[in-house]
DNA sequence: CATTCACATGAACTTATCTTCATGGGAAAT
DNA sequence: ATTTCCCATGAAGATAAGTTCATGTGAATG
């Protein structure tokens, strides 16, 4: 019998707080990635190079916006696509970010 | 002559990034803060009650917001006034945060 | 003017976040 | 099967933010 598969992981999304959810986002980089992410999914080596940081840098913020649940990522070959969640991108009116306490609003 | 009096320093703003603003707001205190702000200008004793966590730390807090220009302070008496900047409280239709960057709406 | 009230400030400490480096892993190509 | 491409992960160090403690300051009060 198989001890436990360790589950692909869906990354539990257990409840977030606002001050969270912005806290997320409160960073140059990750807004960066969202506001390109506004414009439809991408795969992370072209976020990659209009942003100019390291991979693993750019990694590691993608890691953030998915744990709060700002981003989704599928596998693309030997790729990876991001897009923003669902429930984010939700109708995507103008530039707008639903996010469940709040929403965001980007003016540009 | 006096020597350059110290001037009452209505804390300089320099430019601030929309990702400074938002990391001033991803805080729990901080956000309640603003919450309370935005049903008028409050007394930080008040605030402070309402809260429930030690002054000094409040105090902090709080030069965080005036930092970011999101609130503003006024003596009263020997107390002390707190409201959101006329820019951020603008209109005030509905809960709406006119940050300069973007506009945060509190659906509550 | 000494004292109290209401807050603010600065330094020190704790904790979290950011960044880098080395490495690992899945998918396609050779 | 090995290598390459694309990206993720973990550990460790650097930096920043949050918290506490002691103290300071302006305004009212006695």
């Amino acid at each position: 019998m198989s001890p436990t598969k360790p589950q692909p992981e869906t990354e539990v999304n257990q409840p977030i707080t606002c001050a969270e959810i912005l806290k997320a986002l409160a960073d140059e980089t990750r807004l960066a990635v969202v506001r390109q992410l506004m414009s439809g999914p991408k795969h992370v080596g072209e976020m990659n190079r209009q942003l100019g940081v390291e991979q693993t840098l750019l990694s590691h913020h993608l890691r953030v916006l998915r744990k709060a649940d700002i981003v989704e990522s599928q596998r693309d070959g030997k790729a990876v696509l991001y897009r923003l969640t669902p429930e984010v991108d939700s109708k995507r009116r103008g530039n707008v970010l639903e996010l469940g306490c709040c929403r965001l609003d980007f003016n540009g």
